[in-house]
DNA sequence: GGGTCACCAGTTTTT
DNA sequence: CTGGTGACCC
């Protein structure tokens, strides 16, 4: 168990609260994980069920430490039965039993971006419409926006003033119906149809009432409107609901996320106990001065200040680099002295920044330097051409309606089918209104298709049949899917496409990640099966021990390069805020667009509070953009950082003669190349 | 079906 | 300046 006297008198607050609703504003680094757990375990040790609660995460990665720390705290046993989940498999799981009250086959799947992108083309395509992955990311945004706000196809008003709202009315409609007849729901459809699910259905809505009854929410200011709503339906009978979060650090506004969720929960749920949580475990001192001082400038949001009892620490370094280069160097030569004067790991650095293309100038001059490094964000596993074609396969073995997928293989790896004869498939499926599954089982209808096409079509259905089958067999999960990538020989279509053999061996091994990916997902699961798998692929619960995945990137000692976004929830001894800058951070389309700078300074705050005990900020005076120099100013959020806190830098000396300049990278570069002889 | 070239756009992104 | 995309040609 724990002790609650090794908490502070809010966090104890927190901790033994019992019924109503609850808003814990946990400031940056204030222990709010801890709260969660020891809540969860006092709420158990006050007799409450473990089936009686639900813990509701973001990110599998939250979820899933959640999960093991409540483990740890109250015992395997007690925590049994508990629901700690993301939002979205939360809603898979109350689908899965219930979907078929909105007309889906419970074996459903689930299309992530690429498989909505194809979709709308086709759809643009069909009314004639621009059809670029520009134009269809466009309307899937807004279709997943009014996802966002429950707004129905047959409830979407197009704006006469906004010509893509147009677009949207005609695509949106179209776009369900063809989810349907497919059989799959997109990201947004899992929150969107469990609250309608919910709506509709009172015995079901009781039923999760009484299901859960203490409700907990982690980083509540990121929840959108359906989220909210699904919250509230959740917490209508019983109204033990408790949220965490932070209203300083809501980033994701840019995707739904509403602040006004947090800032009017009090109003939203009456009778609301509000706990702020300020004391910071983190930083020092000086670094929560500059981070109070910065967000403060902030109109709309709940008073609350960091303190520490630790020491003020050293002052904020601030460097005004010549130009995007010289910050690069001006942070490689703080990573060499910090390294050296505080004994740190070159995992204790991390380099942040607004837009992801800004890691560049820092990439090159930690290669050029011999500096071990991990890039985060960038693409993902399951958006990788290799991964999808494989996965396709195995979303049509379990749902052959998934019409996106079939024809994703259909001819892939080669087989004979072309695209005439695709195209007549499709043309006689879309006429006697058939399933495109349907059609290849009696492909022979079809007219002016010739037998060898036709063979080719009645062998992809039997290796379909023949693998539904086989992964009926839950024992033999693994070998099935080895045995389906042999007998695919995707391997060798790899080969024969991938000119460059070392991009080709990468691609195979990426594919054999998949292996180990259901290797772990079998040893975890007791009754594992194909459906199950998909359904954790789909979330992107990626359990494969991939090079890409955050948590195992962040394990190696690598100085870190991410987004400010991508931050949110980490701490670093040492953190370079680089890209100081107007046009940056704030964002130039937060000023000429969405006129929103409290979110950019709330992103400004978040980069801040992830140093712990130093911290750098960058900014330059000319930056190369888009080929020609610009002019830079720094950024507003630096004069709101009292002179006091900082120590300023000045980068390279302007005007520096070229002659000089370059002598000193010669040499540089020297050094590096008798370096690489010495080894 | 694949390779080349011209053109365009350029914020953040869990699930 | 880049990377990604679409059109076009073999």
């Amino acid at each position: 168990m724990f002790d609650l006297n090794s908490l502070n008198p809010q966090q104890r607050k927190a901790v033994t609260h019992k019924k109503g609703p609850l808003l814990l504003l946990a400031g940056a680094g204030s222990g709010k994980t801890r709260v969660i757990t020891c809540r969860i375990a006092q709420l158990r040790q006050q007799g409450v069920p473990a089936e009686q609660i639900l813990a509701v995460t973001f990110t599998n990665k939250a979820a899933r430490e959640m999960a093991a720390r409540v483990q740890e705290v109250v015992g395997r046993k007690a925590a049994k039965g508990m629901v700690i989940a993301t939002f979205h498999s939360l809603c898979v799981g109350i689908l899965k039993v219930h979907i078929d009250r909105l007309g889906f086959k419970k074996n459903f799947s689930i299309y992530a971006a690429a498989d909505q992108q194809r979709l709308i083309r086709d759809l643009l395509r069909g009314i004639g419409a621009e059809n670029s992955s520009k134009a269809a990311d466009q309307v899937l945004w807004r279709i997943s926006s009014a996802k966002n706000h429950l707004i129905f196809p047959d409830n979407y008003q197009p704006n006469d003033r906004d010509p893509l709202s147009s677009l949207v009315a005609t695509i949106y409609p179209r776009y369900q119906k063809s989810l349907k007849a497919f059989n799959a729901v997109d990201f947004d459809d899992l929150l969107m149809f469990t609250v309608q699910l919910l709506e509709q259905h009172v015995d079901l809505h009781k039923h999760y009432c009484e299901r859960f009854q203490y409700q907990m929410v982690d980083e509540y200011q990121d929840t959108n409107p359906v989220q909210y709503r699904l919250l509230k339906l959740l917490a209508s009978t019983h109204g033990n609901l408790c949220v965490v979060g932070d209203d300083d650090q809501s980033i994701y506004a840019f995707r739904g996320a509403d602040i006004a969720n947090i800032l009017d929960f009090e109003h939203d749920f009456p009778g609301t106990k509000v706990i702020k949580l300020e004391q910071n475990y983190r930083s020092s001192g000086n670094i929560l001065a500059a981070a109070n001082a910065v967000i403060k400038n902030n109109q709309k949001r709940k008073e609350k200040a960091l303190w520490t009892d630790r020491d003020a620490g050293s002052r904020i370094g601030y460097f005004l680099c010549q130009d995007g280069e010289d910050e690069a160097r001006q942070v490689m030569e703080q990573i060499h002295t910090e390294k050296y004067r505080g004994q740190l790991n070159y995992g204790d650095f991390a380099i942040l920044y607004r837009t992801n293309s800004q890691s560049r100038a820092f990439e090159e001059q930690l290669r050029y330097e011999n500096i071990p490094y991990v890039l985060i964000g960038g693409q993902q596993f399951f958006d990788r051409k290799e991964i999808k074609d494989v996965v396709a396969y195995l979303k049509i073995i379990q749902n052959p309606a998934d019409e996106v997928n079939l024809l994703r293989i259909l001819n892939y790896p080669k087989r004979g089918i072309g695209e005439g004869s695709i195209d007549r498939i499709i043309r006689y499926s879309a006429d006697k209104n058939r399933s495109l599954w349907k059609v290849l089982q009696q492909v022979d209808q079809v007219a002016e298709m010739n037998d060898r096409t036709a063979a080719a079509c009645g062998s992809f259905v039997d290796l379909i049949k023949h693998y539904q089958k086989r992964f009926k067999q839950p024992l033999w999960l693994l070998e099935t899917l080895q045995e389906l990538f042999t007998e695919l020989k995707l391997a060798k279509e790899i080969y024969r496409q991938e000119k460059d053999p070392q991009v080709a061996q990468r691609r195979v091994q990426n594919q054999e990640e998949l292996l180990n990916s259901m290797s772990i997902y079998l040893e975890r699961t007791p009754q594992p099966t194909l459906a199950g798998f998909l359904e954790r692929i789909s979330l992107f619960d990626d359990d494969a021990p991939g090079k890409n995945d955050k948590e195992s990137k962040l394990a190696l000692d690598a100085v870190t390069l991410m987004s400010l976004h991508s931050s949110k929830g980490l701490e670093f001894p040492v953190v370079f805020l680089t890209g100081l800058e107007e046009g940056f951070l704030p964002h130039k389309k937060s000023i000429y667009e969405t006129f929103d700078i409290d979110e950019e300074r709330r992103l400004c705050y978040v980069g801040i509070t992830r140093a712990q005990k130093q911290l750098f900020l960058l900014g330059a005076r000319q930056r190369r953009k888009y080929g020609k120099l610009e002019q830079r100013e720094p950024s507003r959020f630096l004069s709101e950082i009292p002179e006091g806190l900082l120590h300023e830098f000045e980068g390279e000396q302007p005007g520096n003669n070229a002659p000089e300049d370059e002598a000193a990278s010669a040499s540089h570069f020297f050094d590096n190349i008798n370096q690489m002889f010495e080894d």
